[in-house]
DNA sequence: CCGCCTCCTTGAACGCGTTCAACTAGTGAC
DNA sequence: GTCACTAGTTGAACGCGTTCAAGGAGGCGG
């Protein structure tokens, strides 16, 4: 079996997973590689969407794929790492979907809500195996945890959303409390698929409505920092953060 | 799954973990049955802390036991199924832990500190592969879920850990508050579990860290819950607890 | 042209969790 | 006593993710 060719492969994409930066071996075997690299890659993605993470396995994906089970593994390292490009086509996903409402929309709330709840449409159709590459995800030693190094890129590109919703905002920020706010509503992000992931009520409609009632309350409180009677607090929880990461 | 035949000799589901209630079979052999199935779940806890969730496999388990791999599935669905003694036997030693503490300090931060930090000394020992458990208690479908029907007993008896926190104290708490209270400081305690399961910080002093931030916090907060001016937002938060809870 | 190095590919094999048809033996009904 | 019933037990077998020794095949120095 010989490996079909994709047509249209980009040869310059960025391998997001351990790219051996080679030296002076052959161009063209290193953009074959490549090639079957996007093609198994493309192949595990479709077949996650048409099947499910569990129901399909790498014999499957290999098949399907027209190679060999082994050669799966010489891009990969494991069936997880396939996950890793299911998270940044969403990641773009989520951000080409709020772009519009940040580019235009100036209150706080607003663009709040709105990137929360384009981030939720973002992952919705797969939310039926999603808790299956949550699981994954969610085991501090694997390469999928967001906290991960291997995932820092995703995180940050999902921060800088949410820097991108703080700062294009009108709103009002304590100097202080501005330049952590991106994270820590990262972090209610993250706080928010872990919901999402646990809802099993139809169309998920409990996340939404934590959505709409956590975000006028965080924007009451964004609003609040600035209070002069708040400051010991604020500065107390900043300090909280600060010490707690903190890595000794 | 369970043996063949007699749908209609049977009519309720068994249970399949806790000890089945069957109805007039013989006694005898109910009690032989009962002692394998602690035999295998106890040589399986054994096992899990000499070598670790993964390194331990069914095989290895049955063996030690002396018996069939085929039998441990006859009493536990599954390898994760295993962990809930895991579970049950930490809870009675956290409880154990804080008992004396929560009979005789009044201090509301206090009770609260020590019932945290308890609780994370009672899993330090298995902090290196609490993470493994982890992954399955993340899985929402699991069994194994802090937010399943499975774990209710053990998640009841946590929240009642908290209560005994709450109710034991001195604190003046606004009544509204006062009976959500336990459930949140339960969720609380489980966004500190996860912070200490990715915490890889020597001895998880950062976890100790965020828990003596933390509580002060939280006591402010509670404290707070009376102020009349703050009255509207208390309402707010509780009603969307109580929305978000609703499950339709 | 020839080796040779290196990237790429192969598929059998391994150990795992899990299943299942078959078997054993204690129990209760008659 | 006998016999049907069934909880309890067995271990081979299955399909999975993963590994690995072996084998191409393109490019480069000679």
């Amino acid at each position: 079996m010989r490996p079909v060719t994709t047509p249209a492969a980009d040869p310059e994409k960025p391998e997001p997973d351990a790219a051996p930066p080679r030296s002076r071996a052959g161009a063209a075997r290193r953009e074959r590689g490549e090639q079957t690299r996007q093609l198994i890659l493309e192949t595990a993605l479709r077949l996650f969407r048409e099947r499910g993470y569990t129901e399909t396995t790498m014999r499957a994906i290999a098949k399907e794929a027209g190679v060999a089970v082994g050669n799966a593994y010489y891009y990969f390292d494991s069936k997880e790492h396939l996950i890793q490009g299911f998270y940044d086509r969403n990641q773009v996903v989520h951000r080409a979907a709020v772009a519009p409402l940040l580019a235009t929309e100036r209150d706080f709330a607003a663009r709040l809500r709105g990137a929360l709840h384009a981030g939720i449409e973002a992952n919705q159709p797969y939310h039926s195996f999603a808790a299956t590459f949550f699981k994954s995800a969610a085991e501090p030693t694997s390469p999928l945890s967001p906290f991960s190094s291997a995932s820092s890129p995703a995180r940050e590109a999902a921060i800088a959303i949410f820097r991108d919703v703080v700062e294009g905002s009108d709103a009002k920020v304590d100097p202080e409390l501005r330049a952590a706010l991106p994270e820590l509503l990262w972090l209610s992000w993250m706080g928010v698929i872990l919901f999402w992931v646990y809802d099993s009520s139809p169309d998920q409609r409990r996340t939404k409505r934590l959505i709409d009632g956590a975000v006028p309350l965080v924007d009451r409180l964004v609003s609040l920092s600035r209070l002069r009677v708040l400051r010991p607090a604020l500065r107390q929880v900043l300090a909280l953060i600060k010490d707690v990461q903190r890595d000794d």
